[in-house]
DNA sequence: CTGAAAGCGCTTACAG
DNA sequence: CTGAAAGCGCTTACAG
């Protein structure tokens, strides 16, 4: 038997009882590569050998140790998912979208918190601890992004023009026109101001083109520069300031997301102002409370979940060789048409 | 040169030029136990061996092998954490902070998402996988939990009555009550209902157990037994049909959560049944749409985040054998007074 | 189809 | 303070 070889050091707990491979291969009279063929099923094994493996390493409730695993065959089995933040539904939705799909592949998910401040030394040693790593978040400098994708595989998701990794993104210029010619069209507004800062990240870069697009189309000027107020409901408060500061006061406001278009219309509303009579507001993202306010806050709806799915699938054939040529993969978002723009209830 | 042993068969991957320990102890002109010695802290070194280590591991970008290191330690810096669902921001505050002092400790997460179907597999497997595991998940049955904190360092968070393994909860008795005598007391509400299936989950029985103590209290008794609907917007719609098929019209509803209570107070709205109004609503949970709703919803909030950090450094503290004795922790609630109980603006 | 054995890249008693 | 070497528990060419 395997295990019968010299030990003249103490094993590290040998009471622990913990099955290793070398029981079960005993307990079952094969070899450990036998055991090892059977548990994996990378080899062709026989009916005899194999039923007798399975029923050892049942009764002696085996699990392979992942550590050995991965040092042995170079792979983790695992994909890093690294987020700014778990704030809102967004990376939420994201992560189980991504999460459900890795997990069809049997894949596991090392979750990175990468904050500015620990970001440096996490990011980079990931490649000895996943076989991939997908980035959902916003503030991570495209080089850093680069250096990463030159040792292991990533995909990003929400940011475009990267260099050597995939990319998944939604839908943003053509349902921002959509949105912003509805204001126009059908609502009859004039009067356009855009609320977010487009160079904080391509995504609102893209909500903002499609809402100039738009305008130009229909012969219209901004009524001012974009509104540069933080993503955050004291952004709105910000937010309600600069427009009442505004020389010629906007009919519409388009919000580059849900949580300043919430925030600036509480903050209008407490002013008298009223969201969907006196102005049309929009934002995106389609936000759980965005239904709930009055009135209902028309947005845009990105497909987060399969987002995230994509991702997932993207990342696994990347790292098991089968996947094309790195690329970006647009899903289609959707219009969220409420009350806030001014359609009735 | 250690590096000169025999290899009689090829490398894995000869070319991939990855540093190993060994790269480093050759270009530092020491033994690959100097290197360890010096990157993990672990030892006295030399202050020459300590900066050629240093220089050589810089110059070389080596990052240990996880999997090497794991298996030589047995250790793997990693705690998992199962949850059922991201939905909501309950398990978001509650990731974050808990992987907030999981950091600080320089321990990884691996993200387990239990549904029912895979759960069995892989909640056995983490002891193979991580040090620790951190469960908050309402669904998964005692003795399961049982069995796997029989094998490894178990925290759970969000229910109570486990055997074996730490456990931490946000008080909901206290709470629960002084929430249902401020409808009594302060808005004279006589008629009073739960909205919620107590044998659900340990957390919905304490809230009960304080609504059903303050009615007792107060010499009341509740004018139907709870309304069991499920916590989803789908349940609040449910949850209206069974109000208003009630022999006796309820003047205050206590719900189990926000989602409940949300989707009820829209439902009723539609029916001309106006919360804060013609009767009392109250949720639990403080969701972000809980303020923006009108009227605002009252409710409870949990110091979600905080005992996200606790149970983090509980577990941190039971793998590294320091912690006391198996316990229950209880971190306050907070009442949030809103107009959904009739409060004024 | 199977086994003996090398190898994965670390940590850590042990012996200076 | 340091090095030689065993050991962690797997996978996988290699040779039947």
């Amino acid at each position: 038997m395997s295990t019968d070889r010299g030990r003249p050091r103490a094993r590290r707990s040998p009471t622990s009882g913990r099955a290793t491979i070398y029981s079960v291969a005993e307990r079952a009279g094969v070899s450990i590569a036998t055991v090892s063929r059977v548990l994996s099923g990378t080899a062709v094994t026989s009916p005899e050998a194999t039923e007798r493996v399975l029923k050892a390493a049942h009764e002696l409730a085996y699990v392979p140790q992942n550590s050995a695993k991965s040092l042995a065959s170079a792979r983790y089995q695992t994909h890093a998912v690294v987020i700014g933040s778990l704030d809102g539904p967004y990376y939420s939705e994201l992560l189980m979208g991504y999460e459900e799909v890795a997990a069809r592949h049997d894949q596991e998910l090392l979750l990175v918190v990468a904050d500015l401040p620990r970001r440096a030394r996490t990011l980079a040693d990931l490649r000895a601890r996943v076989d991939g790593v997908m980035i959902a978040q916003m503030d991570i400098p495209a080089e850093e992004i680069a250096a990463l994708a030159a040792l292991i595989p990533v995909v990003v998701v929400g940011r475009t023009r990267l260099e050597g990794c995939d990319v998944v993104i939604s839908e943003s210029t053509d349902t921002a026109n959509a949105l912003t010619r509805h204001l126009i069209d059908v609502h009859g507004r004039r009067r356009l101001v855009f609320v977010g800062d487009p160079d904080q990240s391509s995504d609102v870069a893209a909500r903002h083109a499609g809402f100039q697009a738009a305008l130009t189309e229909s012969g219209l000027d901004p009524v001012a520069e974009p509104l540069r107020v933080p993503y955050t409901e004291q952004g709105g408060d910000a937010a309600v300031a600069l427009v009442l500061g505004l020389p010629s006061r906007p009919d519409a406001l388009v919000c580059a997301n849900d949580e300043v278009a919430l925030a600036l219309g509480a903050g209008l509303r407490r002013r008298s102002i009223v969201p969907g009579a006196d102005l049309s507001l929009t934002g995106w993202d389609d936000v759980t409370a965005a239904r709930y306010v009055r009135p209902g806050l028309t947005t845009a709806r990105q497909p987060v979940r399969e987002m995230g799915g994509r991702a997932a699938e993207l990342l696994h054939r990347r790292v098991g060789g089968s996947a094309g040529p790195v690329g970006q993969h647009v899903l289609a978002t959707e219009a969220v048409i409420r009350q806030s723009c001014g359609c009735p209830d």
